[in-house]
DNA sequence: TAGATTGTTAATCGATTAACAATC
DNA sequence: TAGATTGTTAATCGATTAACAATC
């Protein structure tokens, strides 16, 4: 599978088409064309058939597209099926939301545990996810390479606690705090989810001009 | 201020500016040229003079920019000084966790109420914050005019929810069920926050090509 | 076969970058 | 004043859309 110089609007766009993709299957929806599914997603037909010629192939000529096998690719393309691993670092109302509520799984993630200073947390278990102590985090990311820290942790704490995640080989981290991160370590990406900016952006959209 | 126009890009930046001349405030820093931001930000110089010639003139030739007022006329711009609302729709884990450690009021909104359908928890009190029963979102809604409903309730629940908030009259929803919401009437925004699209952009970006 | 729809090449559109006169 | 830096106009770059031959 080709994969070479993929702007990051279509990386963004890929996890909806894997979304709709979905729905459409549990909807038990077979095949469907550029132009009908472009119509769901608010894009053109050109828009998704140039996306997807990016990767390859996954179409046929007055056929359209196989529902399931798209979803596959898709699926594949993201990386689903590569077995990544997560850890949680900070399980305060946030960090518990995300184990009790949010199905890593359904993201091709496994969350094997979780990190915190909170004594009165550590050794438990949510959601059949342990709790270990913040000490422990060097020697857990050495012996249990691991591929995404999710940040969860008090601004305050972000910055070192990145550069341990980093220092401990993930590849990535998923950064719920509003902190800036500067990770320089090639290779390592970082994932903003900024809710003051989403939060920001809608408050612009819903303002009257000044 | 003008205001015709401004692109999508654009405004998704806004929040950065602000964010980063905050951050500059803080730190005592009084003026900035566009291109001292612009190397912070990750930007060109010429970029942000762009993006701001959309809204006015904030700079002085020779100078650059002060940055208090900047940062003054990039809040005035995002509405922050509208007095926005904001009610809270499902008081689980992720609710709760915006009540107790999202400042709304960062962003300009007053957090005025919750609501869930759980008898354990209408009537107490987070963070301040009254919980009431859904049953009366209704008549409140009326009674109060409200800006954003903050959507943490269960998938399910999410695209009825949406049809009373916009009955309502909300002006926005801020959207963190992973549900497609079709909201049709004119004026409502809608902005998602969608935590597996964001997940499956990570993997993308740390996955091998297969 | 005829109709439908793909993958890809070319055309268009919009956003980013560069250049520069104006001026603090 | 001379140096710095803006706001804006023009040039470039990249992303989206349109067109169409290939073919199921």
């Amino acid at each position: 599978m080709k994969r070479e110089k993929v702007s990051s609007a279509v990386i963004r766009r890929l996890p909806r088409y894997y979304r709709h993709l979905t729905d459409l299957t549990l909807a038990g929806v077979v095949r469907i064309s550029s132009n009908t599914l472009g119509k769901a997603m608010n894009l053109t037909a050109s828009q998704i058939r140039q996306d997807l010629s990016c990767f390859g192939e996954f179409g046929q000529q007055g056929y359209g597209y196989n529902v399931e096998s798209l979803r596959n690719a898709v699926s594949e393309i993201l990386g689903m099926d590569q077995k990544h691993t997560a850890i949680i670092l900070g399980v305060g109302n946030l960090g518990r939301a995300l184990m009790e509520n949010f199905h890593f799984s359904h993201s091709g993630f496994v969350l094997t545990a979780a990190f915190d200073v909170n004594p009165s947390l550590v050794g438990k278990s949510l959601a059949g996810v342990p709790v270990y102590s913040v000490e422990h985090l060097n020697s857990y990311l050495q012996s249990t390479p691991t591929s995404v820290g999710v940040l969860t942790v008090p601004r305050t704490a972000a910055a070192p606690m990145a550069d341990r995640l980093v220092a401990g080989g993930v590849r990535g981290i998923w950064n719920f705090t509003n902190a800036e991160l500067n990770v320089h370590k090639s290779g390592v990406v970082v994932e903003n989810v900024h809710f003051a900016d989403s939060l920001l952006a809608l408050s612009y959209m819903i303002s009257e001009a000044p």
